[in-house]
DNA sequence: TTGTTGACCCAAG
DNA sequence: TCTTGGGCCAACA
């Protein structure tokens, strides 16, 4: 399993109506700084037409969308995330942030997840 | 092997 | 608030 799906099986863990940053996704895998990563691996779900991840609920630490779209005044993530309920603002802020924030798994429960589900 | 490039993070100012 | 700078990790040429 390599660190890509290793970041689509968290992903995949985080409820409908709830987010997470990609830095605290990069901490359950124990890797607590590859942010960077995290955010390149979503980055190539692009490619792929079929896949189940919840992308759109992966948003940077300060609680805002980080694509950016060139289109004008639309997001589509920003649409995702408001058709399962959460509030964004015109400046892609996450209005009630701290509440729908996905905590997520410890690192233990993580590495049991990725045992399990890995070949 | 090296350098560059991100959907990042955090501390300062 | 916002901008910067330094740090980080993984993929790719």
């Amino acid at each position: 399993m390599n660190f890509y799906e290793q970041v689509y099986t968290v992903v995949r863990r985080i409820p409908r109506g709830r987010v997470t940053s990609y830095g605290r996704i990069a901490k359950m895998l124990g890797r607590p700084r590859a942010a960077r990563a995290v955010g390149y691996a979503l980055n190539a779900l692009r490619d792929e037409a079929d896949h189940d991840v919840p992308w759109q609920r992966v948003v940077n630490a300060a609680g805002r969308i980080s694509i950016v779209n060139r289109e004008f005044g639309s997001n589509l993530q920003a649409e995702k995330l408001r058709d399962e309920g959460i509030v964004i603002d015109e400046q892609l802020r996450l209005v009630d942030f701290t509440a729908v924030l996905w905590v997520g798994l410890d690192w233990h429960e993580t590495e049991d997840l990725i045992d399990s589900n890995g070949k």
